[in-house]
DNA sequence: TGCACAATGTTGACAGTGTCAAGATAGAGC
DNA sequence: GCTCTATCTTGACACTGTCAACATTGTGCA
């Protein structure tokens, strides 16, 4: 139980999820291997077959771990006790781009197309479903609570309003186009136009 | 000058650069290997490294030659002769998510983490800004005609545009959000609420 | 309690990969 | 015609993912 001896130390899927994550950070994907990782956990190059199928299945138990945070970090934003709905929609946006700025490998991962080319595991669609549901709720309470012109489509709103998150980080992790910098200005700007707001704040 | 025996066969670098693209297309990234190009190419293992540095440079300028192929087609759709600016701004869009959807591996690559990781060469920022420029100057001509309202920036708005265009495609990529069927109608909502027109069609 | 079994970990082996060094061949320019 | 350079070749190496066979440990049932 003490668990860091020889066999069985008890808790080695995590602690290879949690090494991983380093190990992205520090030299990328095409710096993770399962032999370097396993040679960190202080384990042999094959034990991590025994809690993950190939590399592909490791790779996914990454992306998913990313979706699950994330969508943690949008639930608390999206349902901001006591706070304006303005409010909440800042806090969310602000969320959503921190994240994809600090796990810039993994947020490649969760939406890569090595994951999703072919096959992905339902668990994978499941949890990255999960968590776009989570982020939707929030212009649908904008919508609910008529925050928005009667003829706006909340869902229609939410694949816009995320598609320009989505490029926006993606543009600036390749730093082609925008500068860092310029990121939460063009994001006001974006949800400026997008959310057509009855009245504004 | 034949070209296809033994030896100096003449045009090895581009030929290995269109059959990386249908190995791309066929087997996606994970399925390119220089080994598995040089045998198709018919040449030895070591031959591609007469004309690319590394398998990174020979990624790099698969990733050039995309950007040239979409900024050609960007161009041409946005001098659109004869053509109305609105009727302009819908063909750059569709010929983007054309591209896009069509060249999906090669894309991915051309906007990917792997290459703009650590330093990406001065020639593939070059070419890369280059296609945004073009693109850019579609905002820039809406702009100089009186079509947006007066306050808007050109510049941002180029930004915000290609960051959704971007999304979008990313989106549809994975499958994860949205069914590529509705592709075409939400960037039209997209757009109807990113270019402020001052008057309508 | 003791024992079979499942879970977890190990070493050995193999094919596939990127890449370098050294040598072979062909075309280009003096 | 000869040399130089560009191009292509084989040989070699370390590294990778993965499988098979075996070792060790904890668990649950007799």
């Amino acid at each position: 139980m003490s668990g860091q001896n020889h066999y069985h130390h008890g808790d080695l899927k995590n602690q290879l999820i949690s090494i991983s994550l380093v190990m992205l950070r520090e030299e990328g994907l095409q710096g993770l291997s399962l032999r370097k990782l396993a040679e960190r956990a202080g384990v042999s190059r094959t034990a991590p077959y025994h809690h993950f199928k190939n590399k592909n299945d490791l790779l996914a138990a990454i992306a998913e771990q990313g979706f699950e945070v994330l969508t943690a970090q949008l639930s608390a934003a999206i349902e901001g006790q006591g706070m304006s709905m303005v409010q909440r929609l800042e806090l969310t946006v602000e969320r959503y781009l921190l994240f994809a700025m600090e796990n810039d490998t993994q947020y490649e991962l969760m939406f890569g197309r090595e994951l999703w080319r072919d096959n992905p595991s339902p668990r994978l669609q499941r949890i990255a479903k999960d968590c776009f549901r989570a982020y939707a709720k929030l212009p649908e309470q904008f919508h609910r609570q008529g925050l928005l012109k009667p003829n706006e489509d909340p869902l229609r709103l939410a694949q816009v309003m995320w598609s320009t998150l989505h490029g926006l980080v993606k543009i600036a992790h390749d730093g082609i186009v925008v500068r860092k910098e310029d990121l939460s200005d063009i994001s006001r700007y974006a949800l400026a136009h997008l959310i057509p707001l009855n009245q504004t704040t």
